[in-house]
DNA sequence: TATATATGAAACCATTTGGTTGCAAATATA
DNA sequence: TATATTTGCAACCAAATGGTTTCATATATA
């Protein structure tokens, strides 16, 4: 099992899920009603999206709200981040260039 | 196939080839040597990418030099936008309040 | 021209993924 | 207490994923 922060919003449906408990936290039961799939299926999108700190469930007697902690998007955010000066400040254009001229490995 | 640019930057492998060919433009053999892998496994990696144009290939006689789409990257960095937010103006504490009340569906 | 090199495509395979159904445990409610 | 509700876990399954080996094609080079 990888189960890393990519790996875990590669799927749509919860980057879906992140959406919407975004706004509030809320049971799987309340998340499982804004999908097709069984709640089955969207509480094992939890338990990824939990082993990756994703999000936090807090019991509050039968039922688990699962909240969202955001900051570890700010994992995804670092990694976009050489990225950005990249497109920021066109040294993609310099990439053009290099493109033109001989390279060897 | 699902393939969109959330899965693509799923696989740690494709993660590298981005890092690698960010800093130059590279071939596929060139780019084989610095993994572990067949180069047909990274061709595979590199078909991936490129389907979902995050990397664009220059032919150059019988070699073929893919270099990185930054811009595309953008979608990612739009998606994380607004998440930025959440953590940056602690949001996220609001959303410990409403934790602690009642909720329905 | 004959050979070597660079690449992509196809066939195959083991593992992972995302889904299902069924069940057990814990808590609320009649 | 008996029943209903909420949830997680296990078993199972089809499809996707990431890898391999083999082969065909195109371009350099002897």
């Amino acid at each position: 099992m990888r189960r890393d922060i990519f790996q875990a919003i590669a799927d749509p449906t919860r980057r879906a899920i992140i959406a919407l408990i975004a706004i509030q936290a809320m049971t799987p039961n309340a998340i499982a009603e804004n999908f097709n799939s069984s709640r089955q299926a969207i509480s094992k999108h939890l338990k990824i999206l939990s082993e990756c700190q994703l999000i936090k469930p807090t019991n509050k007697g039968r039922e688990i709200y699962y909240q969202l902690e955001v900051t570890r998007l700010k994992e995804i955010d670092q990694w976009i981040a050489q990225y950005r000066k990249l497109w920021e400040t066109r040294f993609n254009q310099l990439d053009n260039l290099l493109n033109n001229q001989n390279q060897k490995s």
